[in-house]
Order: structure tokens, then C-alpha cells, then sequence
DNA sequence: AATGAATGAGGCTTCATTCAT
DNA sequence: AATGAATGAAGCCTCATTCAT
């Protein structure tokens, strides 16, 4: 079953976008999973880094958001092949890694879940989300969008779907406005 | 001649799952890659099938979305092998894979599609919302949700989340209504 | 610098020995270290069963060195490939293995030690011997022999050499008998 | 960019213990191979040479082999990484090395052929002992002895088992002395 | 002469797949 | 139809060797 005349080596693959030896990986590199991980610690990092310089004058919890958006798709927009790590690569079942990309990920969920809590505080979110559920909402949409941009090939500028998403996120798909919760719209009908 | 155990591939646990020994499997598919992209065909198959059924006198796409939702989350959930399938297993990078897992999804994304377009016909869905991402805001959110469930050893009811993934999806995470559209915001003008 | 066609893998070679594919080999052994270490402990194995089979009515030490001799030259001469192993290939660096081996060496130290211990009991060795120095003897010159035979290629009948490997491990090089220990020859001094 | 820590290759040890980075090795020795090739070659060379100084004045068989023995084992025990260069690396499988290894070694086998074989011509050593097992009893035991020490780390004076090791390869272990060899008793028959 | 980062051949090991029973 | 021992291609990694500085 073959069918490629050339074998589908991770750590070969790597190499060869580096521009290096297979070996030159491992004076860098402890092992494939170290690479991996490394590079998911250093996008999040950069990430996070520059998360906290752009949010600083900005109180409103919808321009955070914003922000957050705008930068999570500007950064994996701006490096296909660290989406394709993200996306793709690191999708893997070995336990140890999943643990560790879960440690890695932390400050980056934190800050989606600091958003959250403030736009509730600032009652600018609505506070009948379940905060759990809203952060999933948020990420899911952010990597389900890379994803969907990265795996046919990242033709075109990732960033530019920001506004439209930011947008989704925070007003949902329904023209109607949000119920006033289920329990007091009943005590608000007339007689 | 120190008998050693055998090992931990994903053929052997398949096959050890279904009762059967590793050659068997090959009765039965073809390959490995066979046996994820039918247990996906499969799985995708029974929800857009359901979903027909369910829809059936459902008139409202907002209605509509609640029963999508409902019936993935109800389905995953009700299978976690299956969704690890889905969430962990299928995540590789073989372009030929990707293709035709592109190729079973689409029905279930059309049903997506359905939904967000009625949704937009009915005037219960904002119509400046861009399909694509409101498609990949419902799958990204429904994806990202199963993946939290399934990752650490699904141990909660997946369903029960279902309303409150919904209510998000539907009215996003900002109490203010959405503005008015750019477009009809001129026509309202006075004057 | 690849002098040869092909390579020298360890357990290529070793697999081909046995008529098997590389990874057969890894259905009976956990890993390269575990075949060698397998390998030595069965030798030793039957070699310290078949040790007390022999001995079982022999009651004079030399007569027991003897046995222990023509088993170790019979064992290790009737099976090259084993020899070539307890010879060459076992001897590496690693102290994790070093310290298996000297584990699984114990039990046919104990019996070399048993019989020197046995013959200084029953006043047939001298007991000015240093136990030690005398199990290193042994042992030195029976590894060496078998070293001299198989590293060339096992080509004549290492236990024709049994006898006289015994006869001097007993008697020595020297014609004289030995000293009175020194202290006491210097008395022996005339004048 | 996680930097690791340089490998534990032979050749890093032997430039790090010489003092030098590992390309430096290259300017002086051909390959790996070389570099042990030339310790040996060093080692045994000083140790022949050293032997015909010490051994000038030396006429009885018997003090030769003292004095060799204790050179071997100062020379050994003096140099511990020379020890695990002779008893642990160079004891590798490939056939081209063994033969160099051979040759190399030549001139201390004669050395103990000669001092064996000297002791016969004097009537000091037995002559009913095969030259070549009396050779591979001095080596054996002293190699056995070396091995014994340097593998768990050189912790004691090495020379200092010299004397035990030269009474006990003179005079064996056993206590009577050797039985007059059949040819000769023939002879002592009176009459 | 010296360096040490980079190389890449080749070793060990895994695991999807086959086939004799 | 079912088995599971055996296979061997291909992955990861090591380390002796090279070469630009």
C-alpha cells in the first residue's frame, strides 16, 4: 500500500522545511514530541505575550474579544506551518503529550475565560451563558476556522474573516435578542 | 524465549473491541484507513438520517438547530469509542484521508447549511451573518465541545449541554442586540 | 567508510540466524538487551543445572573442577553462536546490562567458588590460595580458551583441551612443588 | 529552541578526556577504529618494552613470569581508561578490527610463549603442559583479573594482587604435586 | 591547528498487513 | 469464516565523521 514513491516521515518532513539534516533536529530538539511541543509552548507564549500588550488600554470586554480574535487568527495566519502543528500534528492520542498540551494551552484558555468573566462583570455578556460553554464556543470557532483554512492549503488571508467572526460570537446567529431568561419572561406576561 | 505481550496498535485494540482477531478485521475492510472512514460514513450516515426524520415537522430553523444539536451531542455522547474516531483518530495528516473524510462530512455540513439558509429565509437568522463562518461557528462550538467531553474519558452526560450550546450559538455571548445591518440602517433613515 | 554492501545490524544479523524477519524477533524478546541477556541466562542456566546433575556423586574437589571444566567447554563448544555471544557481543559498556550479567554469572561463580571452598575443606587445595585470585583462574582461563576458539571460528573440539586446561589449573605451570609459604621457607634457609 | 546537551558517543568522551573537541580527534587519527587501535598498539608496545628492560638481568623462568606479571597489572592498573579501553571497547565483533587486535598483541604472546617456553628448556616448568593452554592460563587469568577490576571502577591497587596471581598460575590450586607424567615414570622404574 | 555545528548512514523498533492453518 | 504468528517497510534516533570558519 505504498503508494507514494517517498515515505511520510514526521521527523523528516521537519527536517526538510528547516532546511536541515534529520540529525541536526536532535541538537536542538530532545525528540520529536519535544518539537512539537515546543513549538505549541512558543506560539501560545507569543501569543499570550502579545495578548496582554494589545489588551491594555482596551476596557470593553467586546474589544477584547476583538482583540483576541484579531490576534489568535493574525498569529496562526501568519505561520501556515505552526497551523499545521496546532491543527493537524498534535492532534495525537499518546496521554503524556495531551497532558502537556493542556498545561501549554492554560494561560491562553485563561485569558479567553478572563474575557468572559469581564464582560459579565461589565454586564456587557449576557450572564446566563454558561462561562464553560462560552469559552468552547470561542475556541471551538477560532480552530474550526483555521483548521478549515489550513488543511486545503491557506490560500487566502485568514485575518480578514475576524470581524465577521467576532461579530457571530458575539450576537449568535438569531435576529431576535437573547429571551429574557425562560422563568421571568412567564412572570412578565400580561395577566 | 521471554513471551512478551502483544502490542498496543490501533488494529489490535480494534480488533480486540470487536471481539475478533487482528487478521479478521481484513475480512471485513480493507485497511485500517477503511475501517476509520467507515465507522465515520457510518456514524455521519445515522445522524443525517435522523436529522431528516426529526426535522420532519420542525418549521423553525432555530427549532431546527436545537434538534441538530441535540442529536450530535446525543449520538457522540452515546458512543465515546466512536467519537474518539471522530475527534482523535481521524486527525492525521494523509491528504488522501482528508478528502474523503471531506467527502462524508458533507452532507452533515449541508445539513448545516439547510439550516443557517432557511434560518436567513425565515428572517430568524440575521442575514448579514457570512454562512461559512456561521457554519463553522456551529460545528467549531459542537466539535470543540465533544472533544472536551471525549479527551479526558467522557464521564459526564454530553446532552445535558445541549440547551445552553444552543442558546449561545443562537444569541452569541453580548447582551446588546445586534446593530442594524449597514445596509438597511441607510433605508431606515428618515427622510 | 561503509566498507561492506551491506550492514552490520546486530539484530538483522541475529534474526537472520534464527530464519526469521527482523521484527519476528520482537514477538519473543522485548528489546536487543533482553535477547542477549535471555541468552546468557538459559546458557548459564543449563549450565548450573546440568553442573549439579554431575556432580552429584562426585565428592573430590579436583574431580568436581574437573566436571565443571568439560561442562563449561562442552556447553559453550556445542553452541558457537552462543559462544560468540557470552564472548563477543556481551561485552559492552552499558552498566545497566554489566550489571545483569554479573547477576545472572553469580550462580557459576558460586559453584567455581563452592568447589575451590569444597577443596581447601577436604586439604586437597592448598589453603594459602587467595579464593578469589583462584576463581579468576578459573574462570580467566576458561574464558580465554573459549574466547581462542570461536572468535577464529570454532574449528576443532574445544573439549579435547578440557584435560590439560584442568591439569594445569591444578598443578600450575612449575615443575616444584609449591613453597612452603614464604615466612616459613626463609627458616628453611641453611646457615 | 529547547538546546540540548551534546551526546555520549565514544568519540565525544575520548575528545572531552583528551581535552579537545571532537573534530580535533580527526587530525590525528583516522577513524574510531584508529584511535583504539593506536591506544592498544601503545599500551602493549610500552609494555614489551618495558618487559625486555626489566626481564635483562632475569634468568630463572620463574622470576620472569613474576616480573611480567607485575607489569602487566602496573601498567594496567595505572591506566585505568587504557583498562577499559582493552577489556570493554576493543572487544567488538567486526573481523577486520579482531585482526588487527591479533597482530597488535603479537609480540606480548610471544613474550609469554617465550617465557614459557624458556622455563620448559630450564626444567623449571612442567613439560607436560601444552604451550598454548599455559599461554591462555597466564592471559586468561591475568585479563580476568584486569576486567574484574576496572569494570565496577578501580577502586583498590591492582599490583598488589600480583603475587597471588604468580603463585597461583605456578603451582595451580591443588595441594600434591603434579603426577609424574606417564612417559617419564616409565623411566624412574627401576631396573 | 582547532573548532563544533551539521551531516546522514544505519541501527533499533513498531505496527499495519498477510497467509498458512 | 477465523486465526494470530510472521512479516518487512518505514519511522525515530544515534553518533562517527566532515567542513566552513
Amino acid at each position: 500500500m505504498a503508494e507514494q514513491g517517498y515515505h511520510h516521515a514526521q521527523i523528516s518532513r521537519i527536517a526538510r522545511t528547516a532546511g536541515v539534516a534529520d540529525g541536526t533536529v536532535y541538537l536542538y530538539f530532545k525528540n520529536k514530541e519535544d518539537i512539537l511541543i515546543s513549538l505549541l509552548r512558543q506560539a501560545i507564549g507569543r501569543i499570550v505575550e502579545k495578548l496582554q500588550e494589545r489588551m491594555d488600554g482596551v476596557e470593553c470586554a467586546e474589544d477584547r474579544l476583538r482583540v483576541l480574535v484579531r490576534l489568535y487568527l493574525e498569529e496562526l495566519g501568519g505561520h501556515p506551518q505552526m497551523a499545521m502543528v496546532t491543527q493537524v500534528h498534535l492532534r495525537q492520542v499518546d496521554a503524556n503529550i495531551r497532558r502537556q498540551i493542556g498545561d501549554i494551552m492554560k494561560p491562553f484558555y485563561r485569558a479567553l475565560d478572563d474575557v468572559i468573566a469581564l464582560g459579565m462583570r461589565q454586564g456587557v455578556f449576557r450572564e446566563n451563558v454558561n462561562p464553560r460553554i462560552a469559552r468552547r464556543l470561542i475556541f471551538g470557532t477560532l480552530d474550526e476556522t483555521v483548521t478549515a483554512w489550513v488543511l486545503p492549503g491557506g490560500k487566502y488571508d485568514l485575518v480578514s474573516l475576524a470581524d465577521d467572526v467576532v461579530d457571530v460570537l458575539l450576537h449568535g446567529l438569531s435576529r431576535a435578542p437573547a429571551g429574557i431568561p425562560s422563568g421571568e419572561a412567564m412572570d412578565d406576561r400580561p395577566g
